[in-house]
DNA sequence: TTGTAAGCGTTATCAG
DNA sequence: CTGATAACGCTTACAA
C-alpha cells in the first residue's frame, strides 16, 4: 500500500507520478508545470494541464515543503493588546489568501520576555513560513527583522508610518489624519482640546500627537500642555486620563482620546461628572473597532484601516509565490488612508 | 552542500544522521526517541538524549509531516460573526499549545455557502493537520464531523451544550447559568422581563432560553410570550427588539438579552426612550465580551468561558500527541463553568 | 525543452 | 531492543 490510500473509499490520492504517468512525461515536467516554469512547450503544458484536471491532482504541500525547505504559510506575529484589531488584520489576511493553498499561522508573543527573540527564532525556523506580517508595535524591532533577514524569511512590517523600504512594510497616515481630525474642532470653535496620548515607547501614539500637535500649529491656535493626558491605549488609562482632565477648572471642551478604547473610558470620565455628549464635551477616538458604534453616544473616530493593510500586506508578502494575480493592486502601495467617521459624540460640520 | 547550511554563520542545522552519528546508533532509534518509543533501553536512551542536547537538534516538522502524513498543526474552523468570541477561543488555544511545536492555523468559513464542505475538505486535506477545533455555530453540523472522520482527522467540538461524546467535545452550560441569572432577577421582584432571542437554527440560543423559563417554571411565575423578542445577536437586533419591548403600554422592568451585543443594543434603546438604567430598566447579557466593561452603565452578564474552552479543548486534541502533561487536567471534562459577573446594569442583591 | 538520478529529513517495515 | 532499507511526494542538479 504504497501511497496515500483512502481507508473508507479505497481511493488513492493521485501524486505527481500518477500525473506524470498519465500525461506521459517524467515528474520533473509535472514539478515544471507546478512551480509555473516558463521553460516548457505550450503542447506539454497542455498534457500535464489536462492530466492534472483529470485526476484532480492536488500538489502535496507536505511534500513540497521539504524539497522546497519552505513551508506553505504565513505568519502573523504580534504582541498587540488589543484583540479586535489583531482581529481585523487577520480578516484581511484571511481575504488576500484565501483562494491561494496557504494557510495563515497566528502566533502572539510577549514583548516584555526576555526570551522573545529566541522564541520568535525558534518558531520560524521550525515552521519555516513563506512570510512573516510583524504587526505593531513589535514591527518597529529591527532585531526581530534581522532575524527575519538571517533566516532568509520574507517579512512585512505594518505600523503607523512607514518602517522599511516599500517592499517591505505597510502603514496607515496616522499623522495626517489626526492633523485633520485637530484641524475640524478647532474649526468648530475649540480652543480647550484634551488629548489622551498612547503608551511611551511606540510609535503610533507618536505619529497621532504629532498630528495633534501640527494642527495646532498650522492653525495658529496655542496648544495648552497641561491639557495632554498620558494614557495606554486601554480603558482604564482613558477613564483615568479624563477624570484628570475634567477635574480642571477650566475643562476642555473637547477630548481626543487616541484610540476608541480610552475615549470610550474618557466617555465614562464623562458621565461621572454629570456631563453630556456631546453637549457639554464632545470626544473623539481613533481606530473604528466595534466600540466605536457600541458605546453611548457612538464614537466619531478615525477608522484605521487595518484589515485593509492585512491584505496589502499579506498580497505584497505571498505576491511572489502565487505569479499572475498581482496585476489588480500596486505592489508598491504602502500607505492605506485612514478617514474619519463622524458619528455622535461630535459633530463636525 | 548536502543539508541546511545557515548562509551567515555557515553553521549546520543538525538533522537525526548527526544525532545517530554522535549517538553511535541508527537514526531509526533516534526516531524512535523522539516518538517516545517505549521500546528502548535506557541506556540508548540516554546516549541520544544527551547526543540531541549536545547539538541542540529539533527535528524538522516538514520531513516528519510528509512521513507521518500529518502536519504539526491543529486547525481552528469557525464562521462566528462574533469577532472577540473568536479571538478569546484562539488566545485559549495558544496557550495551550504554547510550549509545544504546534502552530495554529486559522480556518474562518462561510456557513451559507455552498461549496462549504468542498471548501474545508480541499483545506483539511491539503493542510492536514493533527486536528479541528470546531467553533459553534458550524460546530453543530454533523456533515462536518462526518468529513472529518472520513479524512481520520482528529476533532473537538465546541457548543453551549455537549454535542458529542466526551472525547469529542467541550461545552458551556449555558442553560444552567442563564437559570441561575433569571431566577436572580425573579427573586428581586421582576416579573415583567424582557427577553432577546438568539438567531433561529442554532443552539446557543435555544439553550439560553430554555434556561429562561425554566426559571419561570421553577419559580413558579407566569412568563408573557410577548415578552420573548427575537434578536440575532448583533447589536442593531438588539437596539431593535429593546425599543420595542420598551414602547409597549406595560414595558418590562428588566430584559435578558441573550449576549452583550444586543444588550448593549438594549441599552442604546433604553437612553432612546429616556429610561435610566438601572434606576427604570435592569439590562443583563451574556458572554461577558469586552463590550460589557466597556457600555455605560457597564454590563451585568454571563462569564462565557469562551477561553478556557479554546484551552481545554486544544489540550483534549493534542494530548495524544504531548504524553506526559497531561496529568495536569482532566481529558474526560467537557463542561467548563460559566458564572455571573455583577456590574452596574443590573444589581442582583 | 525534457528526463535521470540524487536528494530533502523523517518514519515504517521487517529482519536480526 | 536495534538497525538496514525502502518509502513519503516533490525539487534541484546535471545531462541529454
Amino acid at each position: 500500500m504504497p501511497r496515500g490510500d483512502d481507508k473508507l473509499s479505497g481511493q488513492t490520492t493521485p501524486t505527481i507520478n500518477d500525473v506524470a504517468a498519465l500525461a506521459g512525461v517524467s515528474k520533473k515536467t509535472v514539478s515544471r508545470f507546478i512551480n509555473k516554469s516558463s521553460l516548457m512547450s505550450d503542447a506539454t503544458r497542455d498534457k500535464v494541464s489536462r492530466a492534472i484536471k483529470q485526476l484532480g491532482y492536488v500538489p502535496n504541500p507536505q511534500a513540497r515543503a521539504l524539497a522546497l525547505r519552505r513551508n506553505f504559510m504565513i505568519a502573523m506575529l504580534h504582541d498587540n493588546p488589543n484583540g479586535q484589531t489583531v482581529l481585523n488584520f487577520q480578516k484581511g489576511v484571511l481575504a488576500a489568501i484565501k483562494d491561494s493553498e496557504l494557510a495563515l499561522a497566528v502566533r502572539p508573543v510577549d514583548r516584555t520576555s526576555p526570551e522573545l527573540l529566541v522564541e520568535i527564532e525558534a518558531f520560524l525556523s521550525m515552521q519555516r513560513p513563506l512570510g512573516v506580517l510583524i504587526l505593531p508595535p513589535i514591527s518597529e524591532r529591527d532585531d526581530i527583522v534581522d532575524l527575519c533577514k538571517r533566516l532568509d524569511i520574507a517579512y512585512m512590517r505594518i505600523g503607523s508610518t512607514a518602517l522599511d523600504d516599500p517592499a517591505h512594510c505597510v502603514a496607515s497616515n496616522d499623522r495626517a489624519v489626526v492633523h485633520e481630525l485637530t484641524t475640524a474642532l478647532l474649526a468648530k470653535g475649540h480652543r480647550d482640546i484634551g488629548f489622551v496620548r498612547g503608551p511611551e515607547g511606540f510609535r503610533s501614539p507618536v505619529e497621532r500627537e504629532a498630528g495633534f500637535r501640527d494642527a495646532f500649529a498650522d492653525s495658529g491656535v496655542t496648544l495648552d500642555e497641561s491639557l495632554i493626558g498620558q494614557g495606554n491605549y486601554r480603558f482604564d488609562s482613558g477613564l483615568e486620563a479624563g477624570r484628570a482632565l475634567l477635574g480642571r477648572k477650566n475643562r476642555p471642551s473637547a477630548i481626543f482620546a487616541s484610540n476608541d478604547e480610552m475615549a470610550s473610558g474618557v466617555l465614562h470620565a464623562a458621565y461621572s461628572f454629570g456631563l453630556s455628549v456631546p453637549d457639554d464635551l464632545e470626544v473623539v477616538g481613533f481606530d473604528d473597532t466595534a466600540t466605536a458604534s457600541h458605546v453611548w453616544p457612538t464614537l466619531t473616530t478615525v477608522h484605521w484601516p487595518i484589515e485593509e493593510m492585512g491584505r496589502l500586506a499579506a498580497m505584497k508578502l505571498v505576491s511572489e509565490f502565487l505569479g499572475g494575480t498581482t496585476d489588480e493592486f500596486d505592489l508598491d502601495q504602502v500607505v492605506v488612508d485612514s478617514y474619519i467617521v463622524e458619528r455622535a459624540s461630535a459633530r463636525l460640520t
